[in-house]
DNA sequence: GCCCAGGCACTCA
DNA sequence: TGAGTGCCTGGG
């Protein structure tokens, strides 16, 4: 495979402040990517791109087309993001602080629903064998770099016509009738994905949420990590856990988390999540 | 062998 | 409206 189709340098010294590629990537909301010895190899679309970071460079290189941009979220201030919530108090200045470079990446929407939808009750780890085995089964071939042979992620159209025994068979378990339902629903624009951009966050989390298997986390991934909706703020067992132990005497229900992130980190409260999720796997709650 | 993981749906009060 | 429990599977 020619990667060598699209090559860009960034350079600009505050896009580089404010980009760690590794921290971008291995931040739980990117599990199709591999990591070699000088950079990180990922498939966007129907393309294979090679990213390198050093310290005055972020190196680009590509298969095809890419709108990085969009993809890295670039157009986003995230060092004025950073200040505002700096200030709000230690703890998230020190989560900051670890992890300066990380930012909300922009993916697509139906491979952010399933993979969401499987990601329950599943480590990082695990989440990547299983999507990584839909799209080697059921997705494109792209094409080999470095040995290793990359498929895209399956379209809702290439996954029709399996049934729950299908994914069942795939290991996927209890969300195999949920991850039916959902490609079910998107295939019969019953969920229209293209439309949930022009929604609101509150109308298309509702709208994600008639799929089976779709609760207030999934979609709040779907909405954060596929439609740059940064209204969202996705409460897991680690968020969870961390803004009980940071903010609150007693653990907290999820109605008294999301009345307090919403007034609390406001606008921010999306990339302010990433922060905390990473801070608490990081300082093991 | 047992427990539980980056949830959700269903039941029951 | 909230608490309790089962669900697949694999790894520690």
């Amino acid at each position: 495979m020619n990667i060598h189709n699209f090559e860009v340098s960034i350079l600009d010294p505050t896009i580089l402040k404010n980009f760690d590629i590794y921290q971008v990537m291995t931040s739980g909301q990117h599990f199709r990517h591999r990591i070699t010895f000088d950079g990180i190899v990922f498939v966007w679309q129907d393309g294979i791109f090679h990213i390198s970071q050093k310290e005055r460079e972020i190196r680009i290189l590509g298969s095809k087309a890419f709108d990085f941009e969009t993809f890295f979220d670039l157009t986003r201030d995230y060092g004025a993001i950073k200040e505002r919530l700096t200030r709000k108090d230690v703890f998230l200045k020190e989560a900051i602080n670890m992890h300066l470079g990380l930012r909300i990446l922009r993916q697509d929407p139906f491979e952010m629903l399933l993979t969401f939808i499987i990601s329950q009750s599943k480590q990082i780890s695990q989440i990547k064998v299983l999507v990584e085995r839909l799209s080697a089964l059921h997705g494109t071939k792209i094409g080999k770099y470095e040995d290793v042979i990359y498929y895209g992620f399956p379209t809702p159209e290439q996954l029709a016509p399996l049934t729950e025994m299908d994914y069942r068979e795939m290991k996927l378990g209890y969300r195999s009738p949920y991850i039916k339902d959902a490609v079910y629903k998107v295939n019969a624009k019953l969920v229209d994905l293209e439309k949930i951009n022009h929604l609101s966050y509150e109308e298309g989390k509702k709208v994600l949420m008639t799929i089976n298997g779709v609760g207030e986390k999934v979609a709040d991934c779907v909405l954060l990590f596929g439609y740059g909706k940064f209204e969202s703020f996705p409460i897991d067992t680690w968020v969870k856990k961390i803004i009980g132990k940071l903010y609150f005497k007693e653990e907290p229900s999820l109605k008294e988390i999301k009345e307090f992130v919403a007034g609390y980190f406001q606008e921010d409260r999306g990339i302010a999540q990433q922060y905390l999720f990473e801070y608490a796997r990081r300082i093991k709650f």
